[in-house]
DNA sequence: CCCCTTCTTGTGAAGTTGACAATAACTGAG
DNA sequence: CTCAGTTATTGTCAACTTCACAAGAAGGGG
């Protein structure tokens, strides 16, 4: 599953099945091993680069889970290893690519079910999603979704698009700042739109954030509706 | 991987080889699907009653990772769906079950190499017992390692086992009793050998821990030693 | 020069964590 | 029954962290 930030919001990369089954609708992408000597990791990036003819070095591929049901795939037994992939905003068109019938669709409409998918591809775009989800507070995954080069603000939206919540610029800005290692200051500014420059900022070296940045609870107002207590 | 805690650490079970390759060696517990329609969690389970025995209703068993590499058993391409077990503490004999030549072995001795395991069995293990770490701190995995009815201070061996630290026993029972949904008490005590009875806990219908339960860092004080700053 | 836009920063109150030791409840021996 | 031994359980204060909250800084354009 491929994952990327377009005009805010989270995105999905899927494509429209050409064959039978479930021909005409959309699917995650992927495919077989070409061989029996090809590594999963590799089928995996070679995948990813049919899909989006993206320079694979740029970015983050990860391994997510094995979705081996019996009945999954009605030809018979396919066992599939999902992987997760996060880029950097991609054009829309796609141009270039193998699969022309390839679009980014809202992560919303998968996960409400207002887009089907083939197979048990909701389930798995679910886990994936959860996934990042979680992942964004414990790790710098969050910097797969920006360009080499970002700004807080660039990051504090890639927070804002994945969990589907607002939070506070200035404790955003003490946070990531606080965990060394997360994003270190190239030096630049960018010239922004009509605001003040904003600085630049590079993934640092540390894949694990602490303090990690904890999703804000919606239940925390309703936690304890009448203070009950032991 | 099967876990379990014996004597207050944490162990791994291992079966010797009967067969080429690695005959004689120490590996992990396995095996493969037995028809094109065994579901991969369902033959997890099968393996997992074969080695030890074990009511599998009872146990914690998820999936870890796919391990593929194309070299990784000289027979030729196997890939393996890691999972994991977790169960309470078994006795030693392992009486009644297909592999009399299992065993339990010290965690600490297949991290540091002590004890060599077949094929790329070390690094699953290193992997799950990371996982098994990482994952007590957030979720309320740790229960599975004990029986249905436990008491906090064998919680918090569980804790202290898996981790290898030692923990405040004040601020432990504060901090799992703080997580709301993690353990139920049962109402009843357990007569102690010869202290004051302990009441007994169940696990709680929370699988996710808020707040969770950090591991102590090692490196705490010596995170910032000449209190370096911008 | 002024207005607009965007980025950046500080402070005080409330809550949380971590270090620390005394007491409660039972068993078994005398 | 009493006492010693053993294990389980609980409270407090200081240090730290988090949250909520608004004003100023830096550039662009008219």
């Amino acid at each position: 599953m491929i994952l990327t930030l377009r005009e805010g919001r989270l995105h999905v990369l899927v494509v429209e099945r050409g064959e039978a089954p479930f021909r005409g609708m959309p699917a995650l992408p992927g495919g077989f091993l070409n061989h029996d000597r090809e590594e999963i990791l590799d089928a995996a990036h070679r995948e990813l680069n049919e899909e989006t003819a993206l320079a694979s070095n740029w970015v983050h591929l990860e391994q997510l889970a094995v979705y081996g049901d019996s009945d999954r795939d009605p030809r018979g037994r396919v066992i599939s290893v999902a992987h997760l992939a996060i880029a950097p905003g991609l054009p829309d068109p796609l141009a270039g690519t193998d699969a022309t019938d390839a679009s980014w669709v809202p992560a919303e409409a998968v996960l409400s079910g207002e887009v089907e998918l083939a197979f048990d591809h909701r389930r798995i775009a679910t886990d994936g999603i959860e996934h990042a989800r979680t992942k964004l507070e414990f790790s710098s995954l969050a910097t797969a979704f920006c360009e080499e080069e970002f700004t807080i603000a660039e990051l504090q939206q890639v927070y804002e698009a994945v969990w589907g919540t607002k939070l506070d610029t200035r404790n955003f800005y003490r946070k990531v700042q606080a965990a060394k290692g997360f994003i270190i200051p190239v030096g630049t500014d960018r010239r922004s739109t009509g605001g003040r420059p904003a600085r630049l900022y590079r993934a640092g070296p540390k894949t694990v954030l602490f303090p990690p940045l904890i999703q804000p609870t919606p239940s925390a107002t309703e936690e304890n509706p009448n203070g009950e207590e032991e």
